[in-house]
DNA sequence: TTTAGCAGACTAACCAGTCGGTTAATTTAG
DNA sequence: CTAAATTAACCGACTGGTTAGTCTGCTAAA
């Protein structure tokens, strides 16, 4: 058995403990306590509370990233685009719930250099969602009266908040709520000819009626 | 010129703060000189720092809480009561954007026991929007294949999240905006007939097309 | 020998809350 | 109505507890 490392053990800990606590209410000592680590282990291994708390905000935006461009090269139409995004978002909080929360819970107390980093790769997630649903617009798949910016945001939003409530224990799981997430958003955005494709007819739950 | 009581002046600068900077970073020194007021005049009006968040926190809650049930009293349909209550969500963001920012950012720094009174209210609001989901569903208006918590939780998600962009001096008006989003939740949820209905036709934006 | 990694006692700064005192308003007594 | 007494509202210097970060030193690996 042997022992991870200590500046790993820090993060881990300092993670869980940030999410249930928030940031300034957990102490140095307290997650070195934890983490089985000391003061001079902490410092040794970061500059600050500071950065520790700019890593956690690191690893998630980065992975997230990536993600996102995953999806958008896989397929080729704005439809299955941004099917396939919103269900790989949602389906993420399985591993990375507590990152997503100390992610928008605690940002507020980034230094600013930190900050600006963070904001700079958030800014670009944001575009990705809004070329998205412009693209949907303009190749018609996407119903034109709604607004790009607010339906983005309606669905950042939307994917989000899960954070707030999810719970590996619920009666539903990850992978059942990104479907009815997906289903909502196809049922919001796409024009009534682009629902009725026969290659999108994936997109929706079906009824139990239906099925039979 | 009347100056506002202390006990006002002080809520209305520790709103601001709080938002702006999260409840850590504001000292009761901070709040007190920018608020005009004193160390004194502060611990006359509130127990401590703890009950000024929580003060914030109530005046929110209880303001929606009575708009919601007042959609619901008004009309008589889910999709109208439903149209009716993300309409009247949204735009309360108008008058307490910061009240809702101090809401879901700071409600992790409450004490116990006012957490647990705050948690009842909350979950009041959450239950009013589970049943308005399920009595749409009951009665045929909205699509049955749609789980009602996580339904429910979607809208949720969605307009809440407005307090982390929504700016006064952006190009959609709150109206604008609740409008969006009520003919987003709308296309999510009706079934093809009850979208047919000619008395809910106001629910959904028109194309400019469609206006000539 | 050197140095990376870590341990933990120590410190300086900060901050919520206290306390003794002042002023202004309201109530009571004559 | 007037003076005295009481209370509400407020002021700001001070304190005791807390906490991020430092520093000296130890151990084991290179």
């Amino acid at each position: 058995m042997k022992k991870k490392p200590t500046k790993e053990r820090i993060i881990e800990t300092a993670l869980l403990l940030f999410e249930e606590n928030g940031f300034h209410a957990v102490t140095v000592d307290r997650i070195v306590k934890e983490s089985g680590s000391s003061k001079g282990g902490f410092y040794h291994n970061f500059k600050s509370k500071d950065e520790l708390l700019y890593t956690v905000h690191d690893s998630f935006i980065t992975y997230i990233l990536d993600k996102a461009e995953d999806a958008y090269n896989r397929y080729s139409t704005p439809a299955e685009r941004l099917y396939e995004t919103i269900r790989s978002f949602v389906m993420m909080f399985e591993l990375y719930r507590p990152h997503v929360t100390v992610f928008y819970q605690e940002s507020l107390y980034l230094n600013k250099e930190y900050f600006e980093t963070i904001k700079l790769k958030r800014r670009r997630y944001k575009n990705m969602m809004f070329s998205l649903v412009e693209e949907g617009i303009a190749c018609g798949e996407f119903r034109k009266e709604i607004p790009v910016p607010i339906t983005s945001m309606a669905i950042f939003g939307m994917t989000n908040w899960t954070y707030k409530w999810y719970k590996e224990t619920g009666q539903y799981s990850i992978k059942e709520i990104a479907n009815i997430y997906a289903d909502l958003v196809m049922n919001a955005v796409l024009t009534k000819e682009a629902s009725l494709k026969p290659e999108y007819a994936r997109f929706f739950l079906r009824s139990e009626l239906e099925t039979s």
